[in-house]
DNA sequence: AAATAATAGTTTCATTTGTAACTATTTACA
DNA sequence: TGTAAATAGTTACAAATGAAACTATTATTT
């Protein structure tokens, strides 16, 4: 491992690449936080949307989900249809628009959800843990301006 | 879509929560990048960060690039062999330690390089044209801290 | 020196994911 | 009214991904 080329040339330094530190840092976060539902629950990640949306928003349709959990429609009807068969979320149809489903959490779903949710606020916290609350609400304004031009770039 | 059940409980707002919003930022701001590289190269996310590791430091090895492009060995074995059969990349033996690659860009690599690079270095100021210089030195900060965070947590 | 462990990298196979095509139902409008 | 377009959601198939097993080579131990 020899540096040879063109060291000084504009090459990119990968880990200041600000869309490459966004990638790593959400990989490595979204990682550890998967492992509060994924090992207890075998949960995934979608799935885990999808129950907080509901928890949210309770008696709305999958199209609803797909705009509040950031999923395409076919992440979530893979989701759902996972989270009914863990007996954690029921369908039931919508008479006015029979296009529609209407979804729900079970009480079970509520059990994981109640048992889930707690452990991601402390994980949200811990990870905030080093910034003030200046910082926190600096970080807060930066991700919104950045997800507001990330949007209409 | 009725709003029934526990409005006032400790829902968790997905929307406000930052891996969450970590995850979606990053996954847009991926797909805008990914554009620059793949509509007009045909490279995928993980051959273009092996040809910005190989832009940087020549001659190395792929567990070098493993450590400096946050893909794993197969990612980038993978990411090598496909970037060897576009030629863009060419691997040579190492006859002191014959576990070992060497790799390096190629003419032709270089010159996907060049036609790159420029255009993620503009894509970023684009993303980062909303922020003023603080901001951005805030941005790098906040991100450095959350990146030392989540990697001990 | 022989046996064992460690490292570099590849391959295999099962799972996940993304895209497109599909069904069913409702809406728009000619 | 009847036909086309739009919407909700599912299914099918190909491509990407992750985990584990594998080959080859070098380093370590006894």
């Amino acid at each position: 491992m020899i540096e040879i080329s063109s060291p000084e040339k504009n090459t990119l330094l990968l880990h200041d690449f600000l869309p490459y530190r966004l990638a790593v840092l959400a990989k490595i976060v979204g990682i550890s936080l998967s492992k509060i539902y994924r090992e207890k629950f075998g949960i995934t990640n979608q799935q885990w949307r999808v129950i907080f949306a509901l928890a949210r928003q309770a008696n709305c349709s999958a199209s609803h989900i797909v705009h509040h959990a950031a999923l395409d429609k076919v992440q979530v009807s893979r989701a759902v249809a996972g989270l009914i068969e863990k007996k954690l979320l029921e369908r039931s149809a919508d008479n006015i628009d029979r296009r529609n489903s209407i979804l729900n959490l079970t009480i079970e779903g509520w059990k994981v959800y109640d048992q889930i949710a707690p452990e991601a606020v402390a994980f949200e916290a811990r990870l905030k843990d080093s910034l003030d609350e200046r910082e926190a609400a600096e970080l807060d304004t930066l991700l919104s301006k950045l997800m507001d031009k990330a949007t209409n770039l």
